[in-house]
DNA sequence: AGAAAAAGATTTACAGGGAAACAATCTTCT
DNA sequence: AGAAGATTGTTTCCCTGTAAATCTTTTTCT
């Protein structure tokens, strides 16, 4: 606080920026505030082309493995299957992709992209992931990378090709 | 569910791991995963106390800074107003922070911890900052470290005393 | 085969959070 | 002093995501 106005007992910019104690080393508190900050980066730059983060990844993975099944998606995405079954039915109102019911398990339902989506992820995907490495926010190339890896291993996502299990 | 009956064709274990491509290389899916795997371990350990992350956050800073003003903690925690409004309310109501409209500036809300705020903070903020720190997912702790290390450097949020405006 | 249990997805009912409009108060300018 | 504009919170409405219950189909057990 240097210069305070007599009349204005809170200049704004004095009080604005908070000490926050432990709370700045806090790991769940600086990944909600990274994620904040990326969802705002991604949706300045990408919110144009109408498909949200959540919804891309599903897209993607279906563009990797057709013919998956919902559920798997979810799973591996984290996305609770009430959750999925909403985004799914978003995606193919806009024609991104197609239900299919397999007369193997009735029950299940199989994903394949349309045409559409199959364009949508060729033409987008440098984008997308564009977006998700860069940012403005001072971190070298080489930190990002190690932010990554991290991030990997606490999330038990590795980046080579899973195994089976145990 | 080592042994695969014949008659199943999608045994369960074959399918459920997909390769995620690039994606599992993206910063912000990362962090969307890295959020949700602490999400559900505070949860599963401190879901008890009935204060959720962000609650705590907003009392920790009160206990910091009491009589601070109500915007000024929503632009440093990156809470929208609106959330605000609604989250102090329910505070005030379970009886942990009190409001106070100075004459001073009667649009403003000034926020203090009632005595059940203060022994809340006291008597749980170990539990709540650990929680934060440690994980079991294979992290050792300098790695930890590194990671909150940068995720401060990526969010803006240094470990040191914030500086006044430039 | 037929009953019981499990698996997959959906529906419903609701909480969390955001954008935009609104109300109240304060500041500035004439 | 009084009007115009800025600031601070709140309200309203909406959209995303979750939990719990339900429905359908498949598997298992006798």
């Amino acid at each position: 606080m240097s210069i305070v106005a007599k009349t204005n007992p809170r200049p704004a910019d004095s009080q604005d920026q908070l000490n926050l104690g432990r709370l700045s080393g806090s790991l769940g508190f600086l990944l909600r505030m990274a994620q904040i900050e990326i969802f705002e980066s991604y949706h300045s730059s990408l919110g144009e082309y109408g498909l949200k983060p959540g919804e891309f990844s599903v897209i993607w993975l279906i563009s990797l493995t057709p013919q998956v099944r919902q559920g798997v998606i979810a799973s591996n995405l984290r996305i609770k299957p009430a959750h999925m079954t909403k985004l799914i039915r978003g995606l193919e109102q806009r024609g991104y992709v197609a239900r299919i019911i397999p007369d193997n398990d009735r029950r299940s339902v199989l994903l394949d992209l349309t045409e559409k989506g199959l364009e949508f992820v060729a033409n987008h995907q440098e984008d997308f992931f564009a977006e998700y490495f860069y940012s403005e926010d001072g971190l070298s190339h080489e930190e990002i990378l190690t932010l990554v890896t991290l991030l990997q291993k606490f999330t038990g996502f590795s980046a080579e090709k899973p195994q089976g299990a145990a």
